[in-house]
DNA sequence: GAGGATATTGACAGTCACTGACAATTGACA
DNA sequence: TGTCAATTGTCAGTGACTGTCAATATCCTC
């Protein structure tokens, strides 16, 4: 593996750069607060350039979370095919959320990243495209799914259906942990642990039954 | 009860005259192709006007849709004590969908707001809109789950957890909905139906077995 | 290590969504 | 009918974003 030239590295700085600078901004003043000047500004250099590495205002404040995604679906991947594909999904955060640290530090500090978080749950242009990103995550986590159980996702719901429980109830987490106390790391992975064992009896007829009978009541 | 002023009429029919020709601009050329000016030319009231009845561009793309969201909180509300959670949900949509046709005809033809429906989901900023209203529309639903089973959602996740999941299904079924072939208020009905009645066994440990032992994997 | 091909950047002008301020108009109501 | 208050239009301005083209910097070859 030849290290990449002074271009590739270059280009490179320029981007996290200008991913830290403008998530220092959103978490202090606030998303609507700061212009693209001003971080072009504070890194000197023009508007045309930053939207040449962000399609948008908004997408510099999703850099960081791309790359832990990216790791989320590394670690599905890896998955035993014996774990059902609840399970294997379960397991997939878990992993992740212990491993992130790792990758995104060579970018921003870890704790910027997770007062990022907040403020992308707390700016509703923020949160709008945060979700929108997570249905696309959903498309490739169900091709994911369908792929360890040999099912064709044009055929059978399942793999949709199970993810987007699934994710609902990882939106759910997030949404809880930035309204907390408790704004760590091991909060997040605990809560996430703690929300997705509480799926499964959530969807049982009647909460107030041990175990209730199935059927629907009638219109 | 006294019919409203002139005043007050004017106002409704200039709403909903911007509301269907946005639609039909949105639904025929596009949404981002589709500029302010052009709708408030053909509407023939100024673009100030325009962002006084709506606080944004996307807004207006989703005044119908708030009518029918609305509708589906009020059938919730009447459903039987006796029904759980689960069920109310599922019976309270299917209520909707029978009878948002009368609610909405005043405003715009039904075909207009199905053909809304897909803009919506084909147009990547739109849909980031509906997924963040989706979401608030999803704490008051949990509001109104809390309330029937006597839970405080503060304490108890189970109600937005439960949401989250159903709510997930619900998505999934518009997003199918709109990339099938019948597009008819029938076809988005019958599907709700048949995706909701799948979540459960989608849960399950194993797809394969039929009863599966519960517990988790380890990481 | 000079020089040309190529990638990256900056400067500038323009579009579009959106807002504040104030003047003009219009329905409400005595 | 005249006054009050709500509604609307005009205008000027901001901020996100794009196309274009010239300037600069890296890369690669000879």
């Amino acid at each position: 593996m030849t290290l990449p030239g002074l271009r590739e590295r270059k280009k490179q700085r320029t981007r996290d750069t200008l991913t830290r600078v403008a998530l220092e901004f959103f978490t202090t003043q606030g998303y609507e607060r700061t212009t693209v000047d001003e971080i072009v500004d504070a890194v000197e250099v023009s508007q045309r350039t930053f939207f040449r590495y962000f399609s948008s205002k908004e997408e510099v404040a999703f850099a960081v979370q791309q790359m832990v995604e990216e790791r989320f679906l590394e670690a599905l991947r890896q998955r035993p095919p014996g774990e059902g594909p609840f399970d294997a999904m379960r397991n997939a955060v878990l992993c992740a959320w212990d491993t992130i640290g790792d990758a995104i530090v060579e970018v921003v500090p870890v704790e910027l990243y997770l007062r990022s978080l907040q403020t992308i749950e707390s700016t509703p242009a923020l949160l709008a495209v945060h979700l929108r990103r997570s249905t696309e995550m959903e498309e490739t986590i169900a091709g994911i799914i369908a792929g360890r159980e040999g099912l064709d996702m044009d055929v059978d719901p399942r793999p949709r259906i199970a993810v987007a429980a699934f994710s609902g109830v990882m939106r759910v987490t997030g949404q809880l942990w930035g309204r907390g106390t408790d704004q760590s790391l091991e909060a997040i992975r605990s809560l996430t642990e703690e929300y997705l064992d509480h799926l499964g009896p959530a969807l049982a007829p009647s909460w107030r039954a041990r175990s209730g009978e199935s059927g629907h009541g009638a219109l």
